[in-house]
Order: C-alpha cells, then sequence, then structure tokens
DNA sequence: ACATAGACCTGTTGGC
DNA sequence: TGCCAACAGGTCTATG
C-alpha cells in the first residue's frame, strides 16, 4: 500500500490515538520484519508518551516523551488496524480457532480518556521495518540522511529539477523513483505523474533540462503534476490494491483514478487521444505509459 | 557514476 | 481442481 499518499493517510488514521496517548504494552511476535527489531524494543517504548506522528517521505514518525523516536516503514505490504473492544469480538466470532497471520506488532495505547486502544501491525511479506532513533538526529540517521526533498513542499520547483538533472542521461523514470533525489514517490505516482505530464518514462532526464521555454514549461508541468496527484490521492484516501485498508478499515478509492497504472491494453484517457497504455519493464518494475501522449522527446 | 539483476518474503492471479 | 509462473505499492546490495 505504500507510498506517499497511503502512509500519509495512515498517518491521519493513526494520529488520534496514537498522539497524546501512553504505550502501556507492546507485543512483538517475532524477532525481525527486513531488519532484527532494536535492542529492547518493547521495553523501550513501554511508558512512554507520544508527543505526536509525523511523516518524512515513506515513514512514519512516533516522537516519545523520552526524546527517542519510533521510526516505521511499511515496505510493500504493511499495515495498520486499530482493535476497539467490538472489534476485538467480531474477529473472534469470525474465526475463533486461528489467530490473523501476519500481525507482526501489537501496541496498546492509553488515551487521555482512560481507554486502551490496540494498535495492530500487519505485514505479510516484512518488508517493513521499525527503529528507535534519537529525535534530535534523527535526520542524520541512516534512514534519512541522503533522502530527497519532500514533493508537496515549496524545493519541488522548475529550478530543483533543472539543478538535479542537468547533465544526467538517468531515465525519467528510475529518477523520479530515487529517494535520493524526490521521496514519498512511487511506482504507481511516478507513472501518473509522467502520464500528465505527457513524459516518456524512458526518456533521459535532460529532456525536461535547459533554459528553452519548452523544457522550463515542462519542469514546471512535472512540479505541478507531481504535487496534483499526490495531493488527490491523499485527498480519496490513498490507493486501495487488493484489500487494502486503512486503519479505521475503510477502503481508499484513488484506484479508480488511475490514468495508467495497471491499465495495460486499456485506451488512454487523456482527450483526443486514441492511444493504448503499454507495459514496459523498467529495471524490473512494470512502468505503465501510452506510447502516443508519451512520445519520447530524442 | 549509472544501469541492471538479484535479494529479501508471502500472497494472489491467470493460464494450462 | 491442481500446479506453476508471473507479478505485487519498496529498498538494499552486488556486479558490470
Amino acid at each position: 500500500m505504500p507510498e506517499l499518499p497511503e502512509v500519509e493517510t495512515v498517518r491521519r488514521g493513526l494520529a488520534p490515538v496514537f498522539e497524546n496517548a501512553q504505550i502501556v504494552n507492546v507485543v512483538v511476535n517475532r524477532p525481525d520484519l527486513r531488519f532484527p527489531f532494536p535492542d529492547d524494543f518493547a521495553q523501550r517504548l513501554k511508558g512512554q508518551y507520544v508527543n505526536a506522528l509525523s511523516r518524512r517521505a515513506k515513514y512514519l514518525l512516533a516522537d516519545l516523551s523520552n526524546s527517542e523516536a519510533l521510526v516505521m516503514h511499511l515496505g510493500m505490504s504493511g499495515s495498520f488496524r486499530i482493535n476497539g473492544a467490538a472489534q476485538h469480538v467480531a474477529t473472534a466470532v469470525h474465526c475463533p480457532d486461528k489467530l490473523p497471520q501476519h500481525d507482526h506488532v501489537i501496541f496498546e495505547l492509553q488515551q487521555t480518556d482512560g481507554t486502551v486502544a490496540e494498535v495492530i501491525y500487519n505485514d505479510p511479506r516484512r518488508f517493513g521495518f521499525m527503529d528507535l532513533v534519537s529525535r534530535r538526529r534523527i535526520y542524520e540517521s541512516k534512514f534519512f540522511k541522503g533522502l530527497g526533498i519532500e514533493p508537496l513542499g515549496n524545493e519541488l520547483n522548475a529550478d530543483y529539477l533543472q539543478t538535479l538533472f542537468a547533465g544526467k542521461k538517468t531515465n525519467l523514470k528510475a529518477a523520479l523513483l530515487n529517494q535520493k533525489n524526490i521521496a514519498g514517490l512511487g511506482n504507481i505516482y511516478v507513472c501518473e505523474a509522467l502520464w500528465r505530464t505527457g513524459l516518456n518514462p524512458m526518456d533521459p532526464v535532460n529532456v525536461i533540462c535547459g533554459e528553452d521555454p519548452q523544457a522550463q514549461n515542462l519542469r514546471q508541468d512535472l512540479c505541478r503534476h507531481i504535487r496534483e496527484v499526490l495531493s488527490e490521492a491523499i485527498e480519496a484516501g490513498g490507493s486501495s490494491l487488493k484489500d487494502h485498508s486503512q486503519a479505521d478499515g475503510t477502503l481508499g478509492y484513488f484506484q479508480h483514478r488511475f490514468a495508467v497504472y495497471d491499465r495495460e491494453g486499456q485506451p488512454c484517457s487523456k482527450p483526443g487521444c486514441d492511444g493504448e497504455i503499454m507495459r514496459q519493464q523498467q529495471s524490473g518494475r512494470s512502468t505503465f505509459y501510452c506510447p502516443i501522449c508519451q512520445k519520447s522527446r530524442l
């Protein structure tokens, strides 16, 4: 589930139960996810208050009262759900003799009104991970050091792309996926942003570099479309592939608005374009694009 | 410096 | 129905 809009959706869903709550218990059901849990993970969390739940790129950050931060990444298949008492019963009735698969971490969070909420991290593929990092030095930590700019902030603009891409030959798809350039985009939203801009994913980044007006416009358009597609997706509660849901169980619906992603063979929806969406592998991952309105500029 | 392939995992889907 | 290959929202490493 997790590119920037999905992680932001998760953050918004979890913030009400995490923020200002006290972590009264943590259950860890295995020694590792993608990486081993840090030493004394549960003990270090127990008793802490959560001051804020924020996001950087595809990471969630819980600021703790002991000045550590809980860093969480969802990998490919990580998700959270919040268990109220009622839902607990419902689960028990539904599958009485079976524990839910892949529930790896359970946070018990005491709310300011005294009730306790359970937040459960589930991750079938275990590409996600959690760590504890000093809050003050978090941006020097291995996860955040070298991470590129936030695409929704002011730093993403035509000049930034010119500086970043000038003289490079990397293809546009790879450059936008590279978290060192812009942090938070993933396979879906890169494909969508390039389609909106009419850029060919296989073209080198220098097709949008230079001082001529057309290149400048393309850079501006790309920035604008990146921001737009991410904002619209956040607005829609993210994209729910498979049966993936938000923390409260509702589904995001941006997947219904994909123009190219997972639409191989379907007609291009750009007005006046009669192209058909193609799929092509780029460094091992599927790229979706319209060969007509995303023609190469070389 | 950069591109590509492979690795890490499990689950789902589509073809035969 | 069963089996098998291909594929999946991410990122890290090794190799050319």
